[in-house]
Formats: structure tokens, sequence, C-alpha cells
RNA sequence: GGCGAGGUAGCUCAGCUGGUUAGAGCGCAGCAUUCAUAAUGCUGAGGUCGAGUGUUCAAGUCACUCUCUCGCUACCA
């Protein structure tokens, strides 16, 4: 395969649903743009494209909720982004919205262009509407009478009364949950997109990275939990999938199309292009053309996304790209895992989060040190953690002692030294070499040497493999503080001042170096040291590409003559009290954003509606785990009068030896439901808390069962 | 239950198509050192590679069984 001509680089788009998490940064952001920075460090020719993902359900529903417009929610989210995203240094070169006019353009653009070439299939059906809400209803949202059992309350996919699964139209006396009103019956079609077409040739490319015999990728390259999610959708065979939704928000399906109204594209078929039209407006905005980014086959297309994303940058989206036929598929989708905070997921509802607009603000000038951890311990391959004390070990132990302290080091003796001035020195004479500790090393193979660290960073990169990147970086500085060490400038500076001149001469090298190499993953640091050694700022347009050249020919990286600044503290400790503010802060953030999140109180009840129910006091008398079912426990109930099976979700709380004698609270009246398979004669009364943990409702001791509860 | 990904030193993780005494960073111990933000350098201790069985001259690396964690999925009236 040959060098690309042009990279293109996208980044999961955000949804605009909640602010971000460090969790976003370690699974997509900042690989990305570690990537992204290396390639314009090389001189490539790149552009890095995200947006805010402004559509679907959630949104909607949010918005409903809170009673304004999704509007409001998206741009405040939006906004919130774009400040985020410039402050931790993620440097997109378009950040783009899905609510654009240009990005419904695009989109509609596309689906009418699938559409001409055969690639969606209309499948049309009756569906029930609320003519007063202004909706079709989802099965759920409709309740009838049982053709079967005649109870008057059965659903639209299924009666609880007799079990069985039922399609709405074969309710009776059909109402709607919404407004009471009967719905009326409207035809509704929608586009499905015949997956199950492009299974044949996603299976070659994903396992071989061909497309009809032409190699488009090597295969191998691809992580392993990509390939494994990809095929395991690939075995159970593809499905055609729908493309439309009935909804409000979101991009309309194009007018002219006889169905279309009040029809919007789903949103995993609007999002992803959503990269298309960010792209175009990025080369509206630079005056360039857009498509070769993603029509022309010398284009490597990278996808950096987490694993939730995995089957749509994967199956679904090549499918829609190979369908219309003229745009290239991802070289790579080098998705990465999960990132756990303090022992326990991540969770925005629960409020379990390192906020990273917060972080910026609490930490404004160490948006660096963030980064570091972040790449420290980015989930490539597994799930990894954040903590705040590693936090503060990565900053003070690496950061701070090794490499700000190798810096300081440098830029101080050679002030002391040489007044600032980076002395020139005698070619032939040696000094012991930073790794080997020979003393038969000299100036020369020092640079070599360099250059063949520097590379080590630049492989890394190229194989997203972020983390020993940021490795080799790390041992670059540690191999200057060697150099120091084993040459003890301190103390030959009386007795062999020329030789002391060659050390320092080389331990500049490697900082100015650094200061190129260290900028895909630590930008704000790159521009501090070009500062303090009086280097020209970067501007990410090949420094690093003749940086190697330079070191290659043995020419210097910094030439001797030139003034140095002051020394600065790049980076500084972290104390232990700030580490335990954060910590705090997480914990007692968390349970008091869970209580606030309280179920809204239902609709007002009557009496006699009340009384219909009969609860009875119950004791279990046997309980055991129901097969095949991960959460599913079949009990035996005493209520006195009698014994009942009652089938209960409750398996991932409590273990079935534990529960037995257990006194309960039982729904006795309830209509009886099989439940796989075993039929479940009443319900036990839990109580959840807002995490979802389940607790019984358990009458006082001495309550057998079968007494009324009122 | 089905499918996928993992379980490697105290911690965070590398170990590609099976091959000499299993690696890195951090932490820890000892020694050296002071130019530097009590920083640095050297040396060292630490692992029956989740458990078991098998294939092989040879297995962390392949196969099977089991177990734990995470994700998707089904089942929580």
């Amino acid at each position: 395969m040959t060098e690309p001509k042009r990279y293109l680089v996208t980044a999961a788009l955000p949804y605009a649903n909640g602010p971000l998490h460090i969790g976003h940064l370690a699974g997509a952001y900042l690989s990305a743009d570690a990537y992204v920075r290396w390639l314009r460090l090389m001189g490539k020719d790149v552009v890095f494209v995200c947006g805010s993902d402004e559509h679907g359900a959630a949104i909607t529903i949010r918005a409903k909720k809170e009673g304004i417009a999704p509007r409001e929610i998206i741009d405040k989210y939006d906004k919130i982004f774009r400040e985020t995203f410039k402050k931790i240094g993620v440097s997109f070169d378009i950040f783009h919205r899905t609510s654009s006019e240009l990005h419904h353009e695009t989109s509609q653009e596309f689906f009418r262009d699938l559409l001409k070439k055969g690639e969606f299939t209309v499948q049309e059906s009756e569906q029930y509407y609320d003519e007063e809400a202004n909706q079709f209803l989802a099965d759920r949202y409709i309740i009838g009478t049982c053709p079967n059992c005649e109870n008057p309350e059965a659903y639209g996919d299924q009666c609880e009364n007799c079990g069985n699964s039922l399609s709405p139209t074969e309710l009776k006396n059909p109402r709607s949950t919404l407004s009471g009103n009967s719905p009326i019956l409207k035809k509704t079609s929608h586009w499905y997109l015949a997956l199950d077409k492009h299974e044949a040739w996603l299976k070659e490319w994903i396992d071989k990275g061909e497309v009809n015999g032409e190699q488009l990728h090597d295969a191998s390259r691809w992580k392993n939990h990509v390939l494994g999610q990809c095929r395991s959708w690939l075995e159970g065979g593809l499905q055609p999938r729908s493309m439309t939704r009935d909804l409000e928000w979101g991009v309309d399906v194009p007018q002219e199309l006889e169905g279309s109204d009040g029809k919007k594209l789903y949103v995993w078929l609007d999002a992803p292009i959503g990269y298309i039209s960010a792209t175009k407006q990025w080369a509206k905005d630079a005056g360039k053309d857009w498509e070769p980014y993603w029509k022309d086959k010398d284009t490597q297309l990278v996808h950096f996304i987490g694993k939730d994303n995995i089957v749509f940058h994967c199956i679904i989206f090549p499918a829609i790209l190979k369908a219309h036929g003229d745009y290239i598929l991802p070289k790579n989708v080098p998705a990465n895992q999960f990132m756990n905070l303090e022992g326990r997921k991540i969770s925005t509802s629960k409020n379990w989060a390192v906020w990273v607009h917060e972080y910026v603000q609490e930490f404004e000038g160490k948006e660096d040190e963030l980064r570091y951890n972040m790449f420290k311990n980015m989930p490539e391959s597994r799930d990894s953690e954040f903590t705040w004390k590693n936090y503060q070990e990565t900053n003070n132990n690496e950061l701070v002692n090794n490499l700000a302290n190798f810096i300081n080091r440098v830029v101080v003796l050679t002030n002391k030294y040489y007044g600032g001035e980076i002395p020139k020195f005698d070619e032939n004479i040696d000094f012991t070499a930073s790794r080997s500790d020979s003393e038969t090393s000299f100036h020369e193979t020092e640079l070599l040497d360099l250059h063949d660290r520097l590379l080590e960073v630049v492989t890394a990169l190229s194989e997203y493999d972020f983390r020993t990147g940021l490795n080799e970086l790390m041992s670059i500085s540690s191999s200057g503080n060697q150099l120091l060490q084993f040459n003890e400038p301190w103390a030959k500076q009386k007795t062999e001042p020329e030789r002391v001149k060659a050390v320092m001469n080389a331990a500049i090298q490697i900082v100015g170096a650094l200061s190129v190499v260290c900028r895909p993953f630590l930008p704000f640091t790159s521009d501090k040291m070009r500062e303090m050694l009086n280097l020209p700022a970067i501007k990410d347009n090949g420094e690093l590409a003749t940086l190697l050249e330079n070191l290659a020919e043995g020419k210097p990286v910094i030439e001797a003559g030139h003034q140095i600044g002051k020394p600065v503290h790049l980076f500084t400790r972290i104390a232990d009290d700030v580490i335990e503010q954060q910590i705090e802060k997480l914990m007692s953030s968390a349970p008091v954003d869970a209580s606030t999140n309280y179920e809204p109180v239902k609709e007002t009840t009557t009496f006699d509606d009340f009384m219909k129910m009969d609860l009875r006091t119950g004791v279990i008398l046997e309980a055991e785990k129901m097969k095949k079912a991960d959460k599913l426990l079949v009990l035996k109930v005493d209520l006195g009068f009698e014994t009942r099976t009652v089938v209960s979700g409750i398996a991932k709380f409590f273990k079935p030896e534990e529960i037995i004698g257990k006194r309960v609270t039982v729904l006795a009246n309830l209509a009886p439901r099989k439940l796989r398979g075993v039929e479940s004669q009443g319900m036990i009364l839990m109580a959840e808390d807002a995490d979802g943990k389940l607790g019984f409702v358990s009458p006082d001791e001495g309550f057998g069962g079968g007494f009324v509860v009122k």
C-alpha cells in the first residue's frame, strides 16, 4: 500500500445532551487529536472534522420534559463542546453541527441518492395515529381489549393477562394512552436500507481488508475488539434496517417523497453524514475542494470512536458509503474501550464523572497534565481506570520529576555556564553516551540516537499506539537525565570545560527535539518550551519531518550560538489537598445528584382504584434461579391461604438461598403472566433507589403470609 | 442464556503469526549524587502469565472445559 496523499480524520460526534467527561476524551478525542497533530508535524495534508450530534429521540424527550425547545438544549451543549475542546487543546479543523442547513441538505441529498440507486425498500404498514397528539403511536402507547381473553387493558404489543403477543391492530376498541382518544389507522411507510445485500462484501472487508479482491487495508492492524464485534454482527446475519423514524426533531425525509410527512432520518444515518457535511463546510471556509477527502482512493480515512459506536462505523456507515458508490471506506477504526473512574463506571445520570469543562476551569493551565494522564491510561484495548491519586502521581513523578526537571536542569545550566548561549564545542571530544554508558560515544552518535528515538514515537503514533508513543517520549527525556548524570557537568565544569560544552550542547538538542515531538500529546507544553528556548513557534506544518531529516544528516536541532531564554517550571507539583478536594467533590456530588433524581409523582388516582389492588403479606418458601435468564428468580411464596409461584427480576441483587424465609409484600390479584415459560402468579413489591438497587418491602416480624396490606 | 472483549509483577498496562532465564512505567528497598521543582542515576526484590485438561520437541501465545470482569442482547408486571 502506498503512502496516502491526504488524510481525513473524524472523531465521534458528541451527542448534544450533556457535557463532556474524561471518558469522552479518553475514548476518542485525544487519540484523534494526537494522531492529527502528528500528521501535521509530518507535513501531511490532513483534515480533522467533528461536530455536535443534535438530533434524535433523547433530545426531544428531554426538551418535552423540561418544557423547552430542543434548540435550547443543543445550543447550550454545542457551546460547551466548542469551549471545552478548545481549552483542552483538541485541534479540530472544523467543529460543525448536524442542525445546520448544510448538514440537512447533505443528508437529504445522500438519502435521495441511495433511493435512486435502489438501496432502500419501502415497507408500508398501517399504524395507529393519534390525531390530537398529532403523532403515530408506538405499540406501548395503545391500549385495547385483548382478542383472546377479553382483557380490556391489553397493550398494543402484548396482553399481560393471557401473555399472548399482539399487534396493535388486533386490539378491540383501541385507545391512545396519550390522549385517551381512539386513534385512527393511517398508512405509514418507512425506508429500509437493504443491509443484507451488503453482507457478503462487508465480511470480506472486515476479515481481510479486501473488497472485490482489492486490498484496501491490513485487517490485522485493526483492533481485536473491533474485529470481534463486527464479526459477531455479521455472523448473526444482517437485516434490512429502517433509516427513517416518526419523529418531530431531525432531518426531514425529502419532502417530495410520498409518505414523507412527519418523517425524519434515523439519527444513525444522519450523524455519520455529519462528518461529510462538516468536511464540506470546512472546504467552503478554507476555499478547498471537499470531494477528494471523501472520494479519492489516495485518501486515508480514519474514524476515532468509543467502543459503543463500533457497528455503526464499521458496518452500517461503510455499507452506506459503498452503496452510494463514490465514497472511500475507512482505513481503520481504532475504537477505544471505556474509562472507569475511581473503581466505578462513569455515569452522567449519577454524576459520577470528571467533567472536562469543570476541569479546565479548576485546573486552568494544567490542560496537558490531564492529557498526559489520559494518554498514559488510554483504554486502547481494554477498559481502563482514572483515579485522582494516579493523576497526581503521573503528574508529580513523571511530568515534574522526569520531563520538566530535565528541561529545567539543562536551561539552568546553560544560563549559568554560558549566559544562555548554546556552546560551540570540539567535535572530537568524547563524552559518555546516554543509553550505552560507554566512553566511545560522541556528539554525532547522540544525534543519530535521538533521530531513532523520535522515529519510535512516530512509528507508535502511526500505529495508533498512543500509550507506547508517550512512553517513548518520556524515555527520551529519561535519556537526557542520564546524559547529565553520567557526565556530571556540575563537577567537570572546572576541570574539563570543553567536554562539558559538548555534553550541554547534546542535552539542549534533546530539549529542542522534545519541544517538537511532545506536541501531539502536550501541545501547550510544546508552546511553552519553544518560548523558553527562544525558538519560533511551531506552525504544525512539517516541523517534525524536517527535524528527522536534519538529524539523519547529522545536523543539530538547534545551532550553537543560539540564545535561549530563562528557565520556567513547565509543570508543578500537585499537592495532596488538591487531590483530596477533588475526590471529596466527586463523592459528595454523586449521591446528592442521585437524590434529586426522584421519579416524579404519578397522576392522582382514586381510592377506589387503589382498593382494586389486593396487596398481601407473604413469606418466601423457596427460591431458585431461572435458567437461561440473568435477572429472574422463581419464587414460591406462602400467602397463608395458598402458595403461589412468582417470577421476579431480582436475581442481580439477591441470591436464592439468602432470601428464603423473607417476608414480602405481594400484589395478589395481578393477572398471571408467563415469563420464560413459567407462569408468574403475582408480583413482589420492591423498592428501587436511584442507582437501580432493589430492596424488599417487608412487613414487620411476626406477620405470616396472607394478611391484607392497605 | 447467546455473542463479543478481557483476566500477565503492589498499581497501570506491553507481549505480532507458539521457541533461549516473561517485559515497561509507576511504587518499593539499597547504593551513588546535588546542576535541578527533596528532583536525578545505578542496582535489586517482586509474577506457578484466572483455574484445569489437552495438542506439540516446545504454550502467556493454539484447542476444550470451568471461573471472574466489562460490553451488546434476551428475560426484570
